[in-house]
DNA sequence: CCCCTTATAGTCGAATGGATTATAAACGGG
DNA sequence: CCCGTTTATAATCCATTCGACTATAAGGGG
């Protein structure tokens, strides 16, 4: 029985030349004391990856194989980012690659041989993202008078204004709230106004010094961008945080594990109001002594709510600036 | 300069047993007179697709190049859906597929020439998700019963409760709220339990009129139900119904437009204040008489909330049961 | 014992959003 | 020409949500 649609089946003759190369790269994230971390490779500066195989069953498998293989770290929570296929290879042959992306939860702890890996924190790469303790100097100080300046070069009235107001709205100028989902689209506005070092390395024109953050090989920055932007989106939604929590945990660690990713401080009654009446945790009835202060009960995850929040999804109180 | 990583270029020395056929699928929406349509090819079970070649620029040209020469329909709005590699093909060689779907909205009047290709409902696959008119009795009088004779057969305690309870949340059994993005979970469920012809064609012991819905060739049934699913969601947050919207429209065409997507009915006042509220439309100053009642104002979409909506998102009176 | 820390409980009020009712403006039939 | 029908448009009511704030409890250290 043949199910390949009509279009595959008539394009047979030519499928040699249409061979392409697959591969997977992976954002894997953890959450230590507060500090959200990325497993990279390298000189910190390459995610892990590899070519999908005819070993591997899956993407996923094959995903899990690779990260393993390089880093030592078994993965738990997979989900797929995005598939790119822009980038052409630079050597002679007329050669593409694919490449798909997944992001990746997981527990520091869960190491297991050493590996030439790191954990490095999110905010290394992403300097201008983490507002917890305020919005970051660097905004005013070098990102905000650059994005002004690369808006006035605009050659149209038009182009200009477009430029002012995308600037604008991704870094909250003129008291515009801050929305910590805009991470893609605030890496993608630096990127065209050659403020991160990816946008300039080829044309060696621009000095480095005028750009921002750690850089990344190729365009794994970008891909840990995304990742960033969508764990930002989707914690609001689904509880993937406790991918990130042992299994036993207090709800100011909790707060902690979604204040770190989502770069911003929670209003802390309010968020233990949304966390309890949503039941997604159960008292373990131990407490942990080691808070400074009164003990607070130990909590743990209600594995049923993945079942029931298909229907619900969960909520924190992310909402609003 | 290099800039792949490292893995990779180890890998380098085997590529050539690592080249994968990558394949483009479309899944086509418009919805015309509050019919959701989706455009397809052959017998009208299949979708528009073909390779990625080297002439493409990027995966969706690829895309468009595709569906304009299969359909003679030039795409709007595109978003890409999920890759998929799990299926192996069936002939000799081992030779991996990789497919990777997109999602696009377009209207039916940007037909150009005469091809091969049909409009078909969505419902027509998917005759359970239509919630318009009330619940569909297909649900109570075939999908209920025969998903719990399948919940039933379930070998241990925990199996048999699983299954139970994960129909019950999906389709809505002891008076829990339909909820209409779940239509994946539901198509999945569907085929676990052999309730769709895709489940069984390989294995032709299953009696076919045992199943429901229009099938479709190989997984595009699948994909079809990943896109309803998204675009579900997807409207609740972001404007993307205008692009099935004619350039001017009164604001109940507008609500029909999306009723037709959820696949149940909105009240009418909370809609209209909703799309007021948040300024997504313009009065045109014209009026439409042919409403059978009072002339409706016509309005058209303003395009400058594509930049502000970023921020903020567009919401829709869908959120409870 | 005071004072620091953190945990936990409760309140107030603005805004959201679902449901309902009321009024306006076209048409067509008797 | 009135009147019922249909659809558009406006306004109101009310439960719930959610951000901001205050108050109380329980540990440790000087």
């Amino acid at each position: 029985m043949d199910d390949r649609p009509k279009a595959t089946r008539n394009g047979r003759a030519a499928a040699k030349a249409k061979q392409v190369e697959a591969e997977l790269i992976a954002v894997v994230v953890s959450v230590n004391d507060g500090e959200p971390a990325v497993l990279t490779i390298g000189q910190g500066d390459c995610l892990p990856s590899g070519p999908f195989a005819l070993e591997h069953r899956s993407l996923q498998s094959g995903l899990r194989a690779w990260v393993e293989q390089q880093t030592g770290h078994p993965l738990g929570y997979i989900e797929q980012l995005y598939t790119f296929a822009d980038r052409d290879r630079a050597d002679g042959r007329q050669q593409r690659v694919i490449s798909i992306s997944y992001l990746a939860l997981t527990r520091k702890e869960h190491a297991t041989g050493a590996s030439a890996c790191a954990w490095r924190s999110w905010y290394d790469y992403f300097p201008w993202e983490d507002h917890r303790l305020g919005t970051p100097k660097l905004i005013a100080d070098v990102l905000a008078p650059r994005l002004l300046a690369w808006a006035a070069e605009g050659e149209q009235t038009a182009t200009r204004s477009e430029r002012r107001r995308r600037a604008a709205i991704a870094f909250a100028f003129e008291d515009r709230p801050w929305n910590e989902e805009l991470a893609l689209q605030r890496y993608e506005l630096l990127y065209e106004a050659g403020l991160v070092a990816e946008a300039t390395r080829d044309e060696r024109s621009i000095a480095s010094d005028s750009t921002a953050g750690t850089t990344m090989v190729a365009d794994h920055r970008r891909i840990l961008a995304t990742a960033l932007a969508r764990l930002r989106s989707k914690i609001k939604y689904r509880p993937v945080v406790f991918e990130l929590m042992p299994p036993v945990f207090t709800l100011l660690q909790l707060q902690r594990t979604v204040e770190a990713l989502a770069g911003r401080l929670i209003n802390k009654p309010n968020f233990r109001r949304l966390i309890e009446q949503q039941e997604l945790v159960e008292e373990t009835g131990e407490t942990s002594l080691d808070t400074g202060g009164r003990p607070a009960k130990l909590y743990e995850f209600r594995h049923a709510v993945l079942d029931e929040t298909a229907v619900a999804g969960t909520k924190l109180p992310l909402a609003r600036g």
